[in-house]
DNA sequence: CTCATCCTTTAACAAATGTTAATGGATTTG
DNA sequence: CAAATCCATTAACATTTGTTAAAGGATGAG
């Protein structure tokens, strides 16, 4: 990938996001370095150092995080053509407190953390980009915690899929059942009911 | 109370998070309004405008939405000297998604949301202690998730009862179970359960 | 103080979800 | 290709949580 497929490539991303002026997606494209991880591969632990924002280029990630019990709690999907959470807003003191997985081999464009907060604070573009990013996590935050404290299973799966459509064909179930906060076997119960 | 009473209140809520110099503490107190409202009331409601940030000086507040069954669900309950989530991590175009309701008699310090983004631009200390809030209220948000993901609904009333032991006390336990993610009588149940 | 209202508790039953274990299909590895 | 492994499904049963209704207790208005 050269620099003007990057750079048209991260210009998609951010401009779904809230537009930029040309100038802008150069200080920020020139800030990124590529990233390409196997299916499974964690390239971010949780307790270690991490100072990076990521768009995902290709592929689909999940962040997770263990349970009490020691069992894997998948926290949020991430597809291609997306924005990562902000760094600001998974870590303390730049150590990650979430883990996150490739779930399909996976192209990320990462950019130091430090160095786009410049971005921010110069740019009220490359701001406002910041801010939408940051609304929209925490809106889909509070849309998950509605569903998880006010649906029933049932509901709760029927919302997945009309947002992660075709993730139910891609991913293991596993990962999709502790996202939705039930075991796998109630997920497969539920399919069976829904294609009734 | 008097503009020193009131620094002196702002101060102690702003280095539970985070510390910053007199003369920042200076530009962040003379945003600062005063608001005080009757328990019940709801002081900021979804669809409208809010353009501020707030501190708790005395009182509990609730965030809440309704789901889509038309329910309450509480999604945070805010102490007295602490920090409400910020204004951009509640609203999208200055237009609030979010309720929020007095539970007690209730005093907040409002300030305009615009000049604070200023100050956070112009001051590092302001910006870190803006930054640490998010990051507390992200950590406390996927705290809730997992929590609701992975534990039975005993294990949350225990962990809730670690990190808010007198509310249980103090408000109407619908609020609590919606929080929770559970009916009232269920709350009871788990209640009697517990005393054992 | 008394009545009305709201909230919490309790009970009985229904529904949803978890647990354990077995099976078969798909995928990977040697 | 064959064996091994992983994953989704299914079933039986246990447990948790929801629903509805009734009753008692607390709180506030008149």
């Amino acid at each position: 990938m050269n620099f003007e497929q990057l750079k048209e490539k991260t210009r998609s991303i951010i401009n779904k996001v809230s537009t930029i002026s040309e100038g802008s997606l150069d200080l920020v494209s020139d800030l990124i370095v590529i990233e390409i991880y196997e299916k499974g591969d964690v390239f971010i632990d949780r307790g270690k150092r991490n100072h990076k924002e990521y768009f995902v280029f290709e592929g689909v990630c999940r962040s997770f995080l263990l349970s009490p019990e020691g069992e894997e709690v998948t926290i949020s999907f991430f597809l291609e053509d997306s924005v990562l959470s902000p760094n600001k807003t998974r870590t303390a003191n730049q150590i990650s407190h979430l883990n996150f997985q490739a779930l399909t081999k996976l192209t990320v464009a990462s950019l130091n953390a430090d160095k786009f907060e410049q971005l921010m604070i110069n740019h009220l573009d490359i701001r406002e980009f910041g801010n939408m990013v940051l609304q929209n996590e925490l809106l889909a935050k509070v849309e998950k915690e509605i569903g998880l404290a006010s649906l029933n299973a049932k509901e709760r799966l029927i919302l997945f899929r009309e947002k992660y459509h075709f993730l139910e064909n891609l991913i293991s179930h596993v990962d999709i059942a502790s996202y939705l906060g039930i075991t796998n076997v109630s997920l497969s119960r539920l399919r069976k009911s829904l294609i009734a």
